[in-house]
RNA sequence: CGGGGCGUAGCGCAGUUUGGUAGCGCACUUGCCUGGGGGGCAAGGGGUCGCAGGUUCAAAUCCUGCCGCUCCGACCA
C-alpha cells in the first residue's frame, strides 16, 4: 500500500473523551473514529488489524472442528421468549420492532438461534458432538459504555456452542476449546490468564475466563506466584488462617467515638490498626415466596469481616439464609431492628444471625461497634464476649493470601476479559426442547458448551499491553503492515524513487504487508517517521540520497534504539529485510 | 440508576464571572522558501457558539426546559 493513496487519519491530539491508552492510540493512529457512544468506525488502518484477529480465530476454531456459520444478527423475540430471557434480560437487551409491529432484539449472543438450528437440525446422537461458530456483530446496550473499543455497545465477537449427547462429550469439547483459546492467545502475542470463573445464573458446571493482564483491566485476577492457579478475584477461596484464634488478654470495654463511623475513622480515631477492628455489614436474609406474599419481612443477617478485608458479595448471596442477590439492609431497617445506626453497629448480643468470616474469627482482642450510636468496644473477643453461628469464607482474598491450591501465595493484578468459555449444560437445550434419538430410540437433550471471544476487545487489549510514548507497538501477527518504507528527498533524487520502488515490488512479490511512504514533499520526515511509529509498523526503512550517497539504507525495528545500516552495493538489501521478518 | 463535569471550526482549547463585530494552536487550501524527527513566511477557506424557549436595544455570555458526550460511584457498619 502507498501512503499517498491510503487514509493515513493521525491525529496529533487525543480528543479529550479518550481516557485510556488504547482508545487515545486507535484514535490518534487513526483505526477507528466514533460514531455515538459506545458504537465506532474501523477505518482501513484498523480494520486490518481486526481481520488478522479474526483469521487467527477462524484457523484454530477450524483446526478444533469447529464449523463457522453467520447467523442474523436480528433475532425475533419468540425465541427469547421461548427460554425466558425477554422477560430476564434488562436494558442491556435492544428490542426493536419491524414495520409490521412485531418484536425483535439485536442480538447480544445467539444462544436461542443455535440452539433452534440445532434443534431442527440435528435428530440422532450419531450426528454428536457439532460444534458452530461465527464472527458476528453483537449489540449490548451498556449502561455505562467506556475505554472505546473496549466497552463499546456495538462489538464483534466470535461465539461458538457445541452440542452433545452427554456431560463426558461436553467436557472433551470443552477442554479442546480450552487448548484452542490458549493457542489463539498465545498467537496473537498477549500475556494472559486462563482463570477460573463464576458461571453466573447460568450455574452449575465449569467455566474459564481468558484475561489479557494490563492495568486498565475491569476485573481484578489473584493468581499464584508457583503454580498455574489463577482466578477471577470473585471466585478465589480465601483459605482458613492455619492459626487458632489467640486467646483473649484485654479487658472488654466501652469506648465513645463520636461521629466515627467508617474502619478508616475508627482506626484513627483509637490509634488501632484496621486488622484488629471487626465490620459488621447487615444483609437481608433469604424469605421464601410463600412468606414474600404473606408480607412478611425478610430477617436480618449480620455479615461480620476483618476491617481490613472487603466483603465479596458472590460467596455471601450462595450462603444457605442469605437473599441473593444480595441486599444491604437500609438504614431505616437497620434503626427498627437493632436501634441504632450503620456505623456502630458490632456483633455483639445482636438478636440476628451472625456469620463470620474465616479470618475476623481468629482475631483477638478486637474493636467493634457497641451497637449504640458514637460507642465502640474494644479488647473484644469471641466466646467470652460474642457468640457467632457461623463461620463461613465471605471475603475478597488479598495480596499475599495462600493460594487455594496449597501452592505459592497470591498476586492481583488487573485483567481484561477476552474469552470466556463455560458448560452451560441443557439451560437452553431444556428451554427450546433440543433434544436427539440416543441408541435405544429414546429423545434426550442435548448438553451445550458456549465460547466466546471479543474480537475487537483484543485489538484494544493487545495495545494496552503493548506501547510506549510514541504509540503502538505491534507484534508481528496482528500488524496492519509490517514495514514501511520511508522516501526522504524523493523529489530531488531519482535514486530514492528507484530504490524504494524497487524493493517495494520485492517485498510485494514476496507477500509481505508492505507500506511505502511515498507523500509528497510537504510532508517532512519527522512527520513520516511519527506516523510510522504512532501506527506501530514493527520495521521501518529509509531510503534517502544523503542514505544513498553514503551507500547505505537504514533498517530499524520498531523498539530499536538505533538504525541500523545496510551497507551497499555489498548488502543484499532484501535478504537483510527478510531475516529481519523472519520469513 | 445516583452524583459531578463538559458541549464554541475536523481536533485541542480560550472567550461566559462583568451581555456590545466569535478568537488561538493544530489540521486544511494557495504561493515562495526549507529539506533527516510533527518546518518558515505570506495570503486564504471553514462556526445556526448542542437544541428550543425566555429576559434585553443587544445573548456564546443571564434564566428555564430538553438533548448529547464524559468521568466517578453504586460495602459509612
Amino acid at each position: 500500500m502507498r501512503a499517498s493513496q491510503f487514509l493515513i487519519a493521525t491525529l496529533k491530539e487525543s480528543p479529550s473523551d479518550a481516557v485510556v491508552t488504547s482508545h487515545q492510540l486507535m484514535l490518534r493512529a487513526g483505526m477507528i473514529r466514533k460514531l455515538a457512544s459506545g458504537l465506532y468506525t474501523w477505518l482501513p488502518l484498523g480494520l486490518r488489524t481486526l481481520r488478522k484477529v479474526e483469521a487467527i480465530i477462524r484457523e484454530e476454531m477450524d483446526a478444533a472442528n469447529a464449523m463457522e456459520v453467520l447467523m442474523p444478527m436480528v433475532q425475533p423475540s419468540e425465541l427469547w421468549e421461548e427460554t425466558g430471557r425477554w422477560f430476564q434480560y434488562g436494558g442491556e437487551l435492544m428490542r426493536i420492532k419491524d414495520r409490521h409491529n412485531r418484536d425483535f432484539c439485536i442480538g447480544p449472543t445467539a444462544e436461542e438461534v443455535i440452539t433452534d438450528l440445532a434443534r431442527n437440525e440435528l435428530s440422532s446422537y450419531k450426528q454428536l458432538p457439532k460444534n458452530f461458530y461465527q464472527i458476528q456483530t453483537k449489540f449490548r446496550d451498556e449502561t455505562r459504555p467506556r475505554f472505546g473499543i473496549m466497552r463499546a455497545r456495538e462489538f464483534l465477537m466470535k461465539d461458538a456452542y457445541s452440542f452433545h449427547a452427554d456431560q463426558e462429550c461436553l467436557n472433551q469439547t470443552y477442554e479442546r476449546m480450552h487448548q484452542a483459546y490458549t493457542n489463539i492467545f498465545t498467537r496473537l502475542g498477549l500475556d494472559f490468564r486462563p482463570v477460573d470463573a463464576d458461571t453466573g445464573s447460568i450455574g452449575g458446571a465449569k467455566s474459564h475466563e481468558f484475561h489479557v493482564l494490563a492495568s486498565s483491566g475491569e476485573d481484578d485476577i489473584a493468581f499464584s506466584d508457583s503454580s498455574d492457579y489463577a482466578a477471577n478475584v470473585e471466585l478465589a477461596e480465601a483459605l482458613a488462617p492455619n492459626f487458632e484464634c489467640p486467646a483473649a488478654s484485654a479487658e472488654l470495654t466501652t469506648l465513645d467515638t463520636p461521629d466515627q463511623h467508617s474502619i478508616e475513622e475508627v482506626s484513627q480515631f483509637l490509634n488501632v490498626d484496621p486488622a484488629q477492628i471487626i465490620k459488621t455489614l447487615i444483609v437481608e436474609g433469604e424469605l421464601s415466596e410463600a412468606d414474600q406474599k404473606k408480607g412478611i419481612k425478610a430477617p436480618l443477617v449480620a455479615l461480620v469481616l476483618r476491617g481490613d478485608h472487603e466483603l465479596n458479595e458472590l460467596k455471601a448471596e450462595k450462603l444457605d439464609g442469605i437473599a441473593s442477590p444480595l441486599a444491604f439492609a437500609s438504614e431505616a431497617q437497620i434503626l427498627d431492628q437493632l436501634g441504632c445506626k450503620p456505623g456502630s453497629i458490632g456483633p455483639k448480643d445482636l438478636n440476628i444471625e451472625v456469620i463470620v468470616d474465616r479470618s475476623a474469627a481468629v482475631v483477638a482482642d478486637f474493636v467493634c461497634g457497641a451497637n449504640e450510636d458514637g460507642k465502640h468496644l474494644s479488647g473484644a473477643n469471641w466466646q467470652r464476649d460474642i457468640t457467632y453461628s457461623r463461620v463461613a469464607d465471605i471475603r475478597n482474598v488479598v495480596e499475599g493470601d495462600a493460594s487455594p491450591d496449597g501452592q505459592g501465595t497470591l498476586n492481583i493484578k488487573r485483567g481484561i476479559e477476552v474469552g470466556h468459555i463455560f458448560q452451560l449444560g441443557d439451560k437452553y437445550s431444556q428451554a427450546l426442547k433440543a433434544s436427539v434419538l440416543d441408541e435405544n430410540g429414546k429423545a434426550r437433550i442435548m448438553q451445550m458448551g458456549c465460547y466466546g471471544i471479543g474480537v475487537s476487545r483484543v485489538v484494544a487489549a493487545s495495545i494496552e499491553q503493548n506501547f510506549d510514548e510514541r504509540g503502538i507497538i505491534w507484534p508481528k501477527a496482528l500488524a496492519p503492515f509490517q514495514i514501511s518504507i520511508v522516501q526522504i528527498d524523493a523529489h530531488k533524487s531519482a535514486e530514492v524513487i528507484e530504490r524504494s520502488e524497487a524493493l517495494y515490488q520485492a517485498l510485494r512479490d514476496l507477500n509481505v504487508e508492505v507500506f511505502l511512504d511515498d507523500r509528497d514533499k510537504k510532508t517532512s520526515p519527522g512527520v513520516k517517521f511519527a506516523d510510522t511509529e504512532l501506527m506501530g509498523f514493527p520495521h521501518r526503512i529509509v531510503m534517502s540520497s544523503r542514505g544513498l550517497k553514503n551507500g547505505i539504507v537504514e533498517y530499524k525495528g520498531r523498539t530499536d534504539e538505533k538504525n541500523d545500516a545496510i551497507e551497499l552495493p555489498g548488502d543484499d538489501i532484501l535478504d537483510f529485510i527478510k531475516q529481519k521478518l523472519a520469513l
